[in-house]
DNA sequence: GACATATTGATAACGATTATCATTATCACA
DNA sequence: TGTGATAATGATAATCGTTATCAATATGTC
């Protein structure tokens, strides 16, 4: 019998000493991580894709999920899936955990961190015996940019379609 | 001009006194709100329809979906979208709001809130001048029965693929 | 250089969800 | 009780982000 772990999921547990077999083909790869943290962060697998392309013409769009998928694994990067079910990527590794504050108006993110959240997180699974190994604390709204200025109509606007 | 909704995305606001037309054909409607409500909970789309089909043995899983976005968009119904991106539903309106903790080993949900965390996410979201609509807390581990059995091995099985 | 093997790009496949469209059931009204 | 207007339905095609497949290619090892 042979067991073959399911790499159609990410696995859970980064792996260890894994450097993306950077010497091998590694241009790709380095060109993924790169893209990850010149960029603005917070990029979908396809504006990453654009963006690669630039700098490795040649690129694929498998290669970039591979990519992706291969430096969330070890650690370098880290996937985070929006209530539009698209996920995203930032640098990870040096990176502390945050989270992340959605604009319904502009799409732009803002990261943040409260401590205080965390730890009581802690404490409200503790109180149902529940072991936590991650969380995800998403908040949306409007962003101090658009709550003020006509952000309502161009939240409207980007869900209505004109019709002649 | 005539400006048309684009329901192809779920509405942010609820409507008003919609009920779901309960009096045209409205039994399809009835049936999925029954399913959540008396169901376990935390069901997706696929699950509601297998379900459904015992009240209604011809109902469309399209239909399925038409009536769990209406029964979202006037507030008697509510989505989440867990990490793995499939849609769940659970009733609404009589309930209060709440987070989730959800077992990555035995995939069960459970429903828990803390008025702290709540209160600070307010001031977190505060102090970037971020205006609130709404938020989206999810906490992954292991649950209070799976935490201490032999979990971790039923967690990797469930990732991995037996061949031969 | 020759072979084994990891990586790649193109593209097919996948799965959840939505759109399309002809059909059917319900409503308002005569 | 017909009758037409219209909303709802089921079957199914289409969509879209993501993953699998597979032959071709580049790299490492001997």
């Amino acid at each position: 019998m042979i067991i073959v772990i399911n790499m159609s999921k990410k696995p859970l547990t980064a792996r260890k000493n894994c450097d993306c077999r950077a010497t091998r083909r590694g241009a790709r790869r380095e060109a993924v991580l790169d893209v990850l943290t010149s960029g603005p962060g917070h990029l979908s697998a396809e504006e990453i894709y654009r963006a690669a392309r630039k700098r490795v013409p040649k690129i694929g769009i498998a290669t970039v999920y591979r990519a992706l998928r291969c430096l969330c694994s070890c650690g370098k990067a880290a996937e985070f899936i929006p209530a539009d079910g698209v996920a995203r990527y930032e640098p990870a590794g040096s990176r502390a955990h945050h989270d992340h504050l959605i604009c319904t108006s502009c799409g732009s993110f803002l990261e943040a961190v409260d401590p205080e959240i965390e730890r009581l997180q802690g404490r409200l699974a503790a109180r149902h015996g529940f072991r936590i190994s991650s969380h995800k604390l998403e908040i949306y709204g409007l962003c101090a940019g658009c709550a003020g200025t006509g952000a309502a109509r161009g939240a409207l606007r980007r869900r209505a379609r004109i019709v002649e």
